[in-house]
DNA sequence: TCCAACTGGGTACGTTGTACGCGGTATGGC
DNA sequence: GCCATACCGCGTACAACGTACCCAGTTGGA
């Protein structure tokens, strides 16, 4: 079987049996790429970057990898196993799906690199699969595996989303050098602009009128978190229902009620 | 005001008053590079390649963007101009907010090289206004700014989401250069030591029961919006019922219950 | 023992974004 | 009408990228 015939990275073995034990390895080249993307970004993790991190020559890499983007595919493996999800399921679906989904940002935020990746399915990575087998385990009990699926569809969705819309926000910052309301005195011209033209009233309210806008980043992503759950709540079997009502603890209590029609501006 | 005063692309004015008339544009350019990446991947829209294209020199195009980013900028904004939403809001939410959903995924799979540009907001570009008017001037009736926007960002984060798994899956069946089923046939290994090892309950359930694999694209995109649309639904106060039923023409009849907590293998 | 299969790594190539500067051109203020 | 000025298109140049290719040295199975 020639190289060409892995169809990924998790196909074609590490290690040879022949020739002389390497000296790096893989997870030490993933970690190494992991460092400097978090310091630098990913694009600062060059070839000849992570390979003078670890202080190898630049084309020694390759003897451990195939190519840069099935680096990347190692690297993106190897941030899914920062999510913790030790216990799950635990038998309250509610508090394990909001433990993954907090987990999961949180991993993103603290490699926001990771955007500029895709890849999304499937790459049968070890680490993606162990969230697989614990997420969507919490669930299983409940639901079919299709159901399954789509419940989770629609949950990472949000979480990658808001995630998404956080990070795009900080790198704006970060690429501009300005302060966020620097960022905004800059802006402001074209924002007024916009008002005023008297085109965009959606726009105007947004701008004018939207409190959500200035909860902390943690409430905003929360809140909708459980607009979301509420909605895999709906979709449940009543025997599904949590085991006590105490698993909302941490969260605003308003939030009990949503999800059953109501229309208070409470975010 | 310098040009590094400008905090974005949209607040540089594209004409100046003195000197020799432009021979191109910014929106021409912006359509050589939409028309080379779509025909060969982003990445081949390079600065030279797109002045070849309309038969500039390389460095010409610098005249009218400032780098290369902020072209990309303007290649975002010049897509969303391709999500049809003219007559919204027209007084059947469900309805507008199908329609974009369809919309907003066929721009995405005509274009799919934008996965890998982030920036989801704000960048104030005129189509992108175009679409939060829109977009959202369907639920503004119904719920507060606040409100409306926590729904935009389920609604968002689904439809992108989906996309972006439809376009992971295209661009690894592109890349390896095999054909879906090729594909499935040298990935099996990999699946059956996964199904073997027997540590992966949820994982060999996917693979062995999930029925939803083998629906169609795009039945399995509409069938999770209609329960993202359920769940919307839910969130608006009673007097927002549509005005008939027969808003969900076109799709399985059979979701009109979902969402009220059953439970049969539907998807 | 011997050779095939591997090792780390140096050199080199093609391609990228773009800084800089040139000679030519249109325009606003006088 | 004149001319300084501010723009034009674009050629050259540079640093940095991923990686193909090659080489001498090392190891393990036959």
């Amino acid at each position: 079987m020639t190289d060409a015939e892995y169809v990924n990275i998790w196909m074609r073995p590490e290690r040879p049996t022949r020739g002389p034990k390497p000296v790096y390895s893989r997870a030490q080249i993933t970690e190494a790429a992991v460092r400097i993307a978090d310091a630098e970004g990913l694009e600062a993790a060059t070839m000849r970057r992570i390979a003078a991190e670890i202080g190898a020559g630049a084309m020694s890499l390759y003897r451990y990898v195939p190519s840069r983007d099935d680096l990347v595919e190692l690297i993106a493996d190897r941030l899914q196993g920062e999510v913790d999800v030790e216990g799950m399921p635990s038998g309250d679906w509610r508090a394990d799906l909001t433990r993954y989904a907090d987990g999961l940002r949180a991993m993103w935020l603290r490699h926001p690199w990771i955007v500029t990746v895709q890849r999304s399915l499937p790459s049968f990575g070890p680490n993606q699969l162990r969230l697989i087998e614990r997420v969507m385990g919490a669930l299983d009990p409940h639901v079919s595996i299709d159901e399954n699926l789509g419940l989770m569809a629609m949950l990472n969705g949000y979480v990658e989303g808001a995630v998404r819309e956080e990070i795009s926000w900080a790198e704006e910052v970060r690429r501009s050098g300005l302060s966020e309301s620097e960022w905004m005195v800059r802006s402001s011209p074209r924002v007024h602009q916009l008002l005023e033209s008297g085109d965009y009233p959606i726009f105007s309210k947004i701008v004018t009128e939207a409190r959500r806008l200035h909860l902390s980043r943690d409430d905003q992503f929360r809140h909708g978190l459980q607009r979301v759950l509420d909605c895999i709540a709906a979709a449940l079997p009543s025997t599904a229902e949590p085991p006590t009502s105490a698993h909302r603890e941490g969260y605003s209590p308003t939030l009990a009620t949503r999800g059953a029609g109501f229309t208070r501006p409470a975010m």
